[in-house]
DNA sequence: AATGAATGAGCATTCATTCAT
DNA sequence: CATGAATGAATGCTCATTCAT
């Protein structure tokens, strides 16, 4: 029965594999040709398995391009999220997610690239998905705000959501520096001035007063 | 002769209505499906014109919305432009910015919808031009903000580069939450609000110490 | 003006020609290969236009089989509603309508092969309206029957319906003898031998009492 | 060795069941999807059976296919067969395969559906076999037909053949009736009453003179 | 300049069939 | 026997672009 177990682990995990091969393949692909682009075909290839195969684990193009956004977008919103809960002066918290945004592009800027550039882009059906994804953290950060106001530790005029909004906005334009190539993305240092500045000055436009 | 003028006259200024038309179809088409989704098909139902007359004015498919861009943008950056010049404190400058920007969104949204959520964002071929208009402003706004320093106005140890690119990503963040509809796009109220906070909020940022 | 008339009129003409061209060349496939066989490419390369000028004519292959039957129905319809029509006494209706079919048979038994065989046969979408289409025959000959049980030229008792469906079940089957091979097709006399029996037996049947 | 033959016993009798299973489930899905739209997946899973268990029993779609025209028609042969060989006059034995089919309709409807829009139409292929399923019972009838007419039951003018395909074609099309919706199938006196009017009128039709 | 019919390469998607487990 | 993952050829359909009128 345990070799059963095992063997059914072995298998279960043998999908997954396969899954998470094709997935990270589509990220590969898109990352370099954008949505448009990337044909099945190319995924297939990148993953090295048959074409048809992709549609053995997921409906159509579409999916894999949504399964693509959730997968890296979960994660993304997982450690978000543990930042937001954390029992901190909001400042910590703030600080807290840009780290996670950043490092996120640290260990993999071609996935980060794909969330950035292609978010809020595609045939209507998808974008439902994606915005609702998105709309997701920003709701669950402007939480964060508001409850932070009540604790005094921000200005009470603030509109929570726009607090949220902007801190992604400043989060996602300072990566886009980088992606865009208007800052070397192969200097760690200025990797790490711009998060240190994207925080620093969030938190004294919102903080200062 | 001066008949043949008058007519060569109302001819160009035919022909200049002709490729506005197919223009602001474009824009219209392109803001309702996305870049992917528009086909030249759409653009001349919309524009009432014959499907061939497109290429009539346009050399192909990524040169239309190329103008689509240039044209939007061309616009928008010549405002942005004249603000950044304003011979004024940086505060004043950017209050100018981000004036501009929201006012383009009132007047607008449509256009604005497709600047923010296709500029930066395209499949390989067009992205060198559309992305250079984009960095063309930052860069601009950089420029601004590096003298900005030297007068001694803003903390010299801000990367100039990411002010601006912060500066953009939190209009465009602002905008955005009215875009994806997480803020009600008809309350004008909020948007004014918004607006003010986008600015003060983004001023305090970079300019507290 | 006139020249201008004669263009548009050779426009047309032409349009239509195109349209029928590839009608055509369907009806041609289709008898050959039947429905599921039948690809779009082959008609094309029957037709000897391009591949996607089919598509400028028909929005699908559904639609193009679909106007084989409606085009190829409503010629026969047109004949039959003559002879439905015509204000004689019901066997020499029933005989006209049984003639209409066995010319048709034997002017383009290829048309009338398709329409035997493939009639209530297809994806759900089409089904309908080719059901449809026969329905109405069947219905319109109802019709003539119960107007003739209503004059005393055919038994009350009979369901008009019934009449209607036997007689056409009557002559399908007539056909299909040739149309399977169970007699042969290139034996004029044995073709005429069956279309007087199939009157002859229909009409005994109905109205011998 | 008791034990062993038991075993094979049920072995045997398990796999008949599986395969009268997935023969049962293909009706099914062809009586609601038709030849074209019927793909093995969907059989299998009206099976409740694994997807290449289908391809244990039958070598291949087609012959899935064939099985199910075999398997249906057999059994409705072997009906009409017993029919034919009666040693009755041949009035009897008309009614006795008109009422064959009817009780085969109220039966199982969905079969005698598939056996009615499908028989005798089919991409190239099958149509060999399924064809001469039929053409073996119009063939059987017709020398019943001619046997009948030596005893002088019949009018010897009659092509016999042909007097096949009427009476089957009459069938047929009062089934049709119903399969089609023009009259009620929920109707159980209707029913009666077309069955009681297709052996009337095809008995008159041919013997009256 | 204006029209829209004609072209055909490109791509997503399906599905019968095989095969390792 | 049973399973269902894997394969890839086949094909419908789209749409940018050309061209005759």
């Amino acid at each position: 029965m345990a070799v059963k177990a095992k063997k059914q682990g072995v298998r279960r995990a043998s999908v997954d594999d396969r899954r998470e091969l094709i997935l990270r393949a589509a990220v590969e692909v898109f990352s370099r040709k954008g949505y448009t682009g990337c044909r099945i075909q190319d995924v297939a290839k990148e993953a090295q398995v048959a074409y048809g195969l992709v549609y053995h684990y997921f409906k159509n193009k579409d999916e894999l391009l949504e399964s693509v956004f959730a997968t890296g977008w979960k994660g993304f919103l997982k450690l978000v999220q543990a930042e937001i809960d954390r029992e901190e002066h909001i400042t910590a918290r703030v600080r807290g997610i840009v780290g996670v945004a950043f490092e996120a592009y640290r260990r993999d800027p071609r996935a980060v690239k794909v969330l950035i550039l292609e978010v809020g882009r595609s045939p209507a059906g998808g974008s439902v998905n994606r915005g609702g994804a998105f709309s997701q953290v920003i709701l669950a950060a402007a939480n964060m705000f508001k409850a932070a106001q009540q604790r005094g530790e921000l200005p009470a005029q603030l509109e929570p959501v726009l607090c949220a909004t902007m801190l992604f906005g400043a989060i996602e334009m300072g990566l886009t520096t980088f992606v865009m190539g208007l800052l070397d993305k192969r200097d760690e240092a200025a990797i790490a001035r711009a998060q240190e500045q994207v925080v620093e000055t969030y938190l004294r436009g919102v903080t200062a007063r």
